[in-house]
DNA sequence: TTAGAATATCGTAAAATTACGATATATGGA
DNA sequence: TCCATATATCGTAATTTTACGATATTCTAA
């Protein structure tokens, strides 16, 4: 059972330039990309450029449902857009918020 | 229904440097701190070095065994160490393997 | 206009995560 | 030794995530 303080907690040495929505952003970032096929689906969109829903679903022995799910949260969490060609969708990298979390990662770690 | 392939999937245009266990680490790395919880703890150990289990606590607005829980994802994720000092705990950064973080974050993206 | 294709969404079962109180463990001091 | 402190672990309820089949939507071509 915990009274009293025995020792201060100690003074901060520094402070962090992340905070409420942009703290909020980059744990959703760090979230979606906390999960083996989502990672998987990422790496696949690096290195395949121009690909889409399709060639994800053919790659992945899951089903096409489970895919569109895991891009739809890649793409809320910021990693990637769709674009709509035909009846398709070709998914890339979100180059603007890619840069944005490598920046924060570099400013913060 | 999908019967067969339209067009030909993308050829790669590169390969990355991340498989197998060292995947599965930087996925693990990146699940612990896809919580708004454990970025909070993160943060804090960032800023406040030398720190104990006890300073946690007080500072979050969650019970003492639900920071002990956060504290040992963190740490079997490799963000933090503990080390025992008394019947206190220190926990600090792991450096060595933030570093790496930052590093295959940056090879990657 | 109708059929098929590519993808998204819905409903749902199973699994995993989160948070908690209670309890266990280990250390230091009286 | 005995007690209080500091932390970890256990058991569990509530929530969230994951994956799936079924179905809806949207576009293209015949």
């Amino acid at each position: 059972m915990k009274l009293e303080q025995t020792q201060l907690p100690p003074e901060a040495c520094c402070t962090l330039d992340i905070a409420g929505m942009e703290q909020e952003r980059l744990v959703t970032m760090f979230k979606a990309l906390g999960n083996p096929t989502r990672f998987e689906i990422m790496k696949y969109l690096l290195t395949h450029p121009g690909c889409i829903t399709g060639d994800i679903v053919d790659y992945l022995p899951i089903a096409q449902a489970t895919v569109s799910q895991h891009l739809k949260v890649l793409r809320q969490a910021g990693w990637i857009e769709g674009t709509i060609s035909g009846t398709a969708t070709n998914y890339g990298l979100n180059d603007k918020n890619i840069t944005w979390f490598r920046k924060k990662v570099g400013e913060i770690f």
